[in-house]
RNA sequence: GGGGGCGUAGCUCAGUUGGUUAGAGCGCCGGCCUGUCACGCCGGAGGUCGCGAGUUCGAGCCUCGUCGCUCCCGCCA
C-alpha cells in the first residue's frame, strides 16, 4: 500500500541525472531531477532554482513562455522543498556560465514541476561557509548533515572504512563480531552499565574494547582477526574524544612487534591511498618512549618540527640557582628549550607562556634571552662562566634565541616543555601542515605509579607483554620494566596503540600480582581468560586504531564531532534525541532500580 | 571535580560611563522585476537581552547564583 502511495506521489518521474552529471554534451535531453531547493531567484519572468543533492548543484528554469502553469506553481517553491522536475537540457547564454559549479555550462528548462514535499524555513541555510552555533547545528542534526562540506566528510569517512575492509580482507583478515552485552573491566575507564531484566539487579558492560574477546579469538585458532566497532568509556568528553567512538580493531597470531607494524603501515598506505590518492613513505620512524619523552617530552611527538629539548640537569645541579640545583637533588629534572630567533618576546608574552606551562602543574618558569649585548634573564647571574659556556653549547645558544627552562620532576617539566614546544610550533609557524608525519613509539613502561590510589597500573593494559629481558623485575622493579607495547602517532596525535600480549598463563599471573591484584580476585575476574590462556594459546598481538581521529585527519578537521553524523556534545548529551532521558517508572521497576532524587530540576 | 571563553531578532553580531522607544547584515513575509547564480529595488513583520535573585530612582551593561554550548586540566588501563 505504502508503496503504492510512494509511486501515485512520483507518477512518472524518477531521476534520470544526479545533480552533478549534466553537461554541454547533453544539451537536448530530456531529463528528469529530484533533489532540495537550495536557492530561488524569481526575476518576475524567469525564476532560477538551484537545485541540491548530495552530488552537487544544478540551476534549472522555469519560463512563462515555456509553460504558463509551470511557471506559476514555481512561485510556491521556497528553501528546502523537495522537488522532482522534468526537463530539457540547455545550453546557457553565452557568457553565461556559472565556473563555481561543475554544470555551470548547462542549465535544465522545466517543461514538469511535482513540489514532492514542502519544508519549514530552516534555522540557518544550508550551505557552507555559514556560521552557525553548534549547539544549534546539533539541534539540527539533520539539516547540518545537508551541508555540502559535512556530507563530503562523512562520505569520505565512508571511503575510509571500505578502504580499511579491502585492504585487511585481502591481507587475510576475518571480521567478526564481538558482543556489545558484557562483563565489566574492573580497570580503566569508567563503564557503561546496562541493567539485565531477567537478572535482577545484575548489569553487563558496554565494552571500551573488545580486548579479551580478540585475544580469545585468537586461541580459537583465527589467525587474524579484524573489526571495525563501535566502543564506549564514561568519561569525559574532549573535541578529539566521544563516549561512543569507532576503533579498526584487529588482532594477529604467530607475530612479533614487526609484522603488527608492517601490517599497520601498510594499511596507512591503502588508506591514504584510497581517500586522499597520497602516497606514504613506510616504514615509519620509530622512537622509543623513552628517547620521545627525552626529546619532544610527550610521548606523541609531532615531528614535523623542531624545537627539541635538552637536559640540563648535569650543568644545572652545581650552580647557585637553588631552584635548579633543588630540583636536580631531589631527583627531578632541568629541562631547556631553544625558541630559535624568539628574543623579542615580550615580558608579556614570556607570562603569558609561563601561565601556559602551569595548566600542566610546571611551578615556574625560567628563561634567557641571548641579545647583541649579552643575555638578558632574571637567572643569569647564578651561573659562572663554565657553566654558561655549558649551557649556551648544549642548547646552540646564539644572539636572538629565547630559552625556557623548567626544573621540576621530569613527568612534570617534561609534559610542561613538550606542550610548549606544541605551543610555540605551531605560533611560530613551523609546521607544515600538509604533511603527515607518522612516528611508532614503541617499548613503553609496563607499569606506571597510581599517587592516588598507591598502586601500580598497567600503562597500556595488563594483558600487555613485558620485554622478556625484564621478566625478573616484574615484582622487585616493576617501574623499570619495560613492555611490548607501541603507538602509532600522527602529526601529534595518537591514533593507535597495541602491544604483543601475554599468552602464558604464568606470566599472566605474575603481571597481575605486579599489580597487586590477589590470586582470588584475579582469578574471579580473568579466570576465564587464564584458563583459555592454559588451553593452547599461540604467541598473538595486535593493534587497535582510533577510527573517527583518523578520519577527522583526513579530512583536515580539529573535531571529532565533524565527522561523526550524529555526536554528543561535552556533557553527553544528543541535542537532537535529548538523550540521556529519565526512564518510565514502569520500566525502571522492571529492572529492579531505583533512582536516587537528583537535586530537583537537574 | 577545577580553570578559560561565549550566551542580545530565525541566524551571525554591534550595543558608549548604568539613562528615553535595544540596532545592523543575512534570512523571513508582501509588492515590483525575463538572465540571475550571495539577483536587484520598495515595503513590512520579528526581542523573556539564556534563566533567577540582588544593588540602583533606573540594569542588555554592575554583583551573586544557575543553566547551556565550547576549549583545556584532572580523567581517558
Amino acid at each position: 500500500m505504502s508503496e503504492k502511495l510512494q509511486l501515485d506521489f512520483l507518477g512518472e518521474m524518477r531521476r534520470t541525472h544526479a545533480c552533478n552529471q549534466l553537461s554541454a554534451k547533453d544539451v537536448g535531453r530530456e531529463v528528469v531531477l529530484g533533489g532540495w531547493v537550495l536557492r530561488r531567484r524569481d526575476h518576475g519572468g524567469v525564476i532560477f532554482v538551484d537545485l541540491r543533492d548530495r552530488e552537487g548543484i544544478t540551476q534549472i528554469v522555469f519560463n512563462p513562455e515555456m509553460d504558463a502553469r509551470v511557471h506559476e506553481k514555481a512561485h510556491e517553491i521556497r528553501n528546502e522543498f523537495v522537488i522532482a522536475i522534468r526537463g530539457k537540457v540547455e545550453k546557457r547564454p553565452e557568457g553565461m556560465t556559472n565556473v563555481n559549479i561543475r554544470t555551470g555550462e548547462i542549465e535544465v528548462l522545466v517543461s514538469e514541476l511535482k513540489i514532492l514535499n514542502s519544508a519549514r524555513t530552516p534555522p540557518f541555510m544550508i550551505e557552507d561557509d555559514v556560521e552557525v552555533s553548534e549547539t544549534l547545528r546539533l539541534k539540527f542534526r539533520h539539516l547540518d548533515l545537508r551541508r555540502p562540506h559535512l556530507q563530503q566528510s562523512i562520505i569520505r569517512r565512508h571511503k575510509a572504512s571500505v578502504s580499511v575492509r579491502n585492504y585487511l580482507v585481502n591481507n587475510g583478515f576475518l571480521e567478526i563480531e564481538t558482543p556489545f552485552l558484557t562483563k565489566s573491566t574492573p580497570e580503566g575507564a569508567r563503564d557503561y552499565l546496562v541493567p539485565s531484566r531477567v537478572n535482577p539487579g545484575l548489569f553487563y558492560a558496554l565494552p571500551q574494547s573488545p580486548q579479551i574477546f580478540k585475544q580469545l579469538l585468537m586461541i580459537s585458532g583465527f589467525d587474524r582477526y579484524y573489526q571495525i566497532v563501535r566502543c564506549f568509556r564514561d568519561e569525559d568528553l574532549r573535541s578529539d574524544r566521544q563516549p561512543e567512538f569507532t576503533q579498526i580493531d584487529m588482532e594477529m597470531s604467530f607475530v612479533g612487534e614487526d609484522d603488527v607494524m608492517a601490517v599497520s603501515e601498510g594499511l596507512m598506505s591503502a588508506l591514504f591511498k584510497d581517500v586522499l590518492e597520497m602516497n606514504l613513505d613506510i616504514p615509519f620512524p620509530r622512537l622509543s618512549y623513552d628517547e620521545a619523552m627525552n626529546r619532544y617530552g610527550l610521548d606523541k611527538p609531532d615531528i614535523r618540527f623542531g624545537l627539541e629539548l635538552k637536559d640540563i640537569s648535569d650543568i644545572a645541579a652545581g650552580s647557585d640557582f637553588k631552584v635548579f640545583a633543588d630540583a636536580v637533588k631531589k631527583a627531578g629534572v632541568v629541562k631547556a628549550l631553544n625558541a630559535k630567533g624568539c628574543s623579542d618576546f615580550s615580558r608579556k608574552e614570556i607570562d603569558d607562556l609561563s601561565a601556559f606551562t602551569a595548566i600542566y602543574k610546571a611551578t615556574g618558569l625560567a628563561w634567557i634571552k641571548v641579545r647583541e649585548d649579552g643575555w638578558q634573564s632574571p637567572i643569569v647571574k647564578y651561573f659562572t662562566e663554565d657553566e654558561k659556556k655549558a649551557l649556551a653549547q648544549r642548547l646552540d645558544m646564539q644572539v636572538g634565541d629565547l630559552v625556557f627552562f623548567v626544573a621540576d620532576k621530569a613527568r612534570i617539566a617534561n609534559e610542561a616543555l613538550g606542550h610548549l614546544r606544541n605551543h610555540l610550533g605551531k605560533r611560530l609557524g613551523l609546521i607544515d601542515e600538509s604533511r603527515f608525519a607518522f612516528l611508532w613509539v614503541t617499548r613503553f613502561p609496563m607499569f606506571e605509579y597510581d599517587e592516588d590510589g598507591k598502586r601500580y597500573q598497567a600503562m597500556h593494559h595488563p594483558f600487555t607483554s613485558p620485554l622478556e629481558e625484564d621478566y625478573d623485575k616484574l615484582i622487585d622493579d616493576p617501574l623499570s620494566v619495560k613492555s611490548r607495547a607501541y603507538d602509532l602517532v600522527l602529526n601529534g596525535s595518537e591514533i593507535g596503540g597495541g602491544s604483543i600480549r601475554i599468552h602464558q598463563k604464568d606470566l599472566q599471573e605474575k603481571v597481575f600480582e605486579a599489580l597487586g591484584m590477589e590470586k582470588e580476585s584475579y582469578e574471579e575476574k580473568f579466570g576465564f581468560l587464564l584458563s583459555a590462556l592454559e588451553s593452547g594459546a599461540p604467541p598473538h598481538g595486535g593493534i587497535a586504531f582510533g577510527f573517527d581521529r583518523l578520519v577527522m585527519m583526513l579530512c583536515g578537521e580539529s573535531s571529532i564531532r565533524d565527522v561523526i553524523a550524529f555526536p554528543k556534545t561535552q556533557k553527553a548529551v544528543c541535542l537532537l534525541t535529548d538523550a540521556p532521558s529519565e526512564a518510565a517508572k514502569a520500566q525502571l521497576d522492571e529492572l529492579c532500580i531505583r533512582v536516587k532524587n537528583v537535586a530537583a530540576g537537574a
